[in-house]
DNA sequence: TGAATGATGCGCT
DNA sequence: GCGCATCATTCAT
């Protein structure tokens, strides 16, 4: 296991809680750490989605609290953790205040430590473990054991490394057949970690 | 291009 | 409760 420490701030609370587009962009570049059992896992993060309240017809918010989306409608600075597809899980950081519902979606993270745990995590022939929302999912052990949790605990947490892309493109969401117009995905064009 | 695979939410009984 | 359509994905064909 590679011993490498994440160098930076823990992000505190005041990140989430403002405007989602704004945090979606800022994500950008942040560490992705999370203290699993089996170790230590961080990945800097190269691609993400915002999904924006009752009016965002792809947010599972867009129904109304029910409750697999509860955690959305919390203030943010929190993990919503989903199952999609049988298979997968989504990890999502919830933004915005308490009482309006919205979040950003990990897409990609390039992995900078416990690189051998994902390696477990992945399929044999997979070289990329953390290009796309499921796989990064399955490589850092995410389930919805960690759905709700705090990240400004101990276990999961966002740090500001002080870097940030050179160059943020940004395109319609992926994979989601609602609100297809909306340019809410945003991701670093330089990294050799983007879905898809 | 389509199969894998199961939770979710809705409409109905 | 029950059945059904849908789904913020991934991988092999």
């Amino acid at each position: 296991m590679s011993t490498n420490k994440t160098k930076g701030k823990k992000i505190p609370r005041s990140f989430y809680l403002r405007s989602t587009l704004t945090v979606a962009r800022e994500l950008l570049g942040k560490t992705l750490v999370y203290h699993h059992p089996r170790g230590r896992m961080a990945a800097d993060i190269v691609e993400v989605e915002a999904y924006i309240g009752r009016g965002d017809e792809a947010c599972h918010a867009a129904v109304g609290r029910t409750e697999r989306n509860a955690v959305m409608f919390g203030p943010g600075g929190f993990c919503y953790v989903y199952f999609i597809y049988g298979m997968y899980h989504c990890l999502n950081i919830v933004t915005e205040k308490q009482g309006f519902p919205a979040a950003v979606l990990i897409r990609a993270a390039e992995p900078t430590d416990g690189f051998d745990i994902m390696r477990d995590n992945s399929p044999p022939s997979d070289k990329k473990f953390t290009n796309g929302p499921g796989k990064l999912c399955r490589a850092f052990g995410v389930d919805r054991t960690i759905n709700g949790i705090d990240l400004c605990g101990q276990t999961v947490y966002l740090v500001d490394t002080g870097r940030q892309p050179s160059k943020i493109e940004t395109s319609p969401r992926i994979g989601i057949r609602k609100a297809a117009d909306r340019q809410w995905r945003f991701f670093d064009a330089d990294s050799h970690y983007i879905s898809r």
